[in-house]
DNA sequence: TCTGGGGTCCTAGGACCC
DNA sequence: TCTGGGGTCCTAGGACCC
């Protein structure tokens, strides 16, 4: 934990692979996400866009209505992991310790690196270079003596931005920063500064511990007394594993036929099993989710004694779940499925799955690799073609 | 404008045990 | 008999992030 820690946030990166691989839409506002029309969200844009006012997690209607020029893409996660990949083997090029925080953000641990890449400026600078000759893509960067600190700092001149924060300024470095920029508050904690009248770091500086404490709970007030002095709770320590596997889907229209509904939680047994395996985890914990025609959101839980061994039986406790969970009448917006307890070390278990003499279960252990090649939906006779689709999507690249 | 899908972590209450 | 406290497990919901 000495630093200089480099946080790398690729710029706009969806919108900026479908760039690189349509070049034609350089200089065009580009919209990645749901389908226009259809119910989603926009998952990234371009800066060309964003001159519109368009931004992640807009409902895709209103990016529509802002900017119906736009280029409204897909979208193409394999891609964009492969890209993801290959900038990630950049990155440890320059440093032994990279860590991965999401598809499109990695720490890099600097330390001892100056007498290969220079001081943090030169090496930062050497790195956007690497990433852009290599890959067309820009990076933003930010330097700082902890991680916490690197992320913002990388966040306040995108695009292409490096932002370099001194070891010993952090505190000052964050006291010139508006609250908004408090990773980790977001929206209904900065409802909460305003009704406190928390208006500003100094604001948030002067508060104890303990009153924070008392205002936002335990965890959150240790977190917001650190964070707004720039010190670091190693949020962002690398985690071990990953604890919780889950599918949801929105329908394009409010479901209200329990077969639909029925091949609807089929499909995600069947996907978050097979995850489940691939991983190599047990799970006993289920977790159905329901958001309603209102959005009104409800989740039902269970645990068994035992890890499951077969989707088929998820999918029955789904089902369960399901009845105790929907009135019957109620068209339902979404429907989620999950498991929230993944042990995933006393794992793979294979040798004790093989000598049970359930046949199923060796059914389902050989379609695993079946289902990585071609992404097959197992369903039972009577449900197949029944399972909720969303409509095929207008060929990548056409202008709406 | 009409609200995705994948996650992580925290809180709080009740059950149960020591 | 009553009270307190702590730990763990379970469940439901919420905040947050990319
Ligand atoms: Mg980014």
């Amino acid at each position: 934990m000495n630093g200089p820690w480099f946080h790398v946030d690729i710029d706009a990166f969806f919108a900026s692979v479908e760039k690189l691989d349509h070049p034609e839409l350089n200089g065009r506002p580009v919209v990645v996400g749901a389908h226009p029309g259809g119910r989603g969200v926009v998952s990234t844009c371009s800066y060309e866009a964003r001159a519109f006012g368009i931004h992640s997690a807009m409902p895709i209607g209103e990016a529509w209505r802002r900017c119906p020029s736009a280029v409204f893409l897909p979208v193409r996660m394999e891609r964009y992991l492969e890209i993801s990949e290959s900038l990630l083997a950049i990155f440890r090029e320059l440093s032994p310790e990279v860590t991965r925080i999401s598809i499109d953000e990695a720490f890099l641990d600097m330390a001892g690196m100056e007498r290969l890449w220079g001081s943090p400026r030169e090496a930062a600078g050497r790195l956007k270079a690497m990433v852009r000759d290599r890959s067309g893509l820009t990076v933003s960067v930010g330097v700082a003596s902890n991680r916490y600190v690197a992320k913002i700092a990388s966040g306040l001149e995108k695009p292409d931005g490096l932002v370099i924060v001194e070891k010993g300024l952090e505190a000052l470095f964050m006291l010139g920063l508006p609250l908004s920029r408090l990773w980790g508050a977001g929206e209904k904690t900065q409802e909460r500064f305003r009704d406190l009248g928390i208006l500003s770091m100094d604001d948030l500086v002067a508060k104890s511990e303990a009153e924070l404490q008392r205002l936002f709970g335990q965890a959150g007030g240790r977190f917001l007394h650190a964070a707004c002095r720039g010190a670091d709770l190693s949020i962002f320590e690398a985690r071990p594993s990953s604890r919780s596997i889950s599918t949801e889907i929105t329908f394009e229209r409010d479901l209200v036929d329990r077969e639909a509904l029925d091949a609807a939680l089929l499909e995600m047994a069947c996907s978050i099993f097979f995850r489940l395996r691939r991983e190599g985890g047990r799970a006993r914990t289920l977790a159905l989710k329901l958001r309603l025609f209102d959005f009104s959101t409800s989740s039902k839980r269970q645990s068994r004694g035992e890890p499951y061994r077969t989707s088929l039986e998820v999918f029955e406790d789904a089902k369960t779940l399901f009845e105790r969970s929907w009135d019957g009448r109620s068209p339902v917006r979404l429907a989620g499925l999950g498991f929230s307890d993944l042990d995933v070390d006393g794992a793979p278990g294979q040798a004790e799955l093989f000598r049970e003499d359930d046949r199923r279960q060796r059914f389902e252990n050989a379609l695993r690799d079946i289902e990585d090649r071609a992404a097959t939906q197992l369903l039972p006779a009577r449900l197949v073609g029944r399972a909720i689709r969303k409509p095929p999507r207008r060929p990548a690249g056409e202008p709406q």
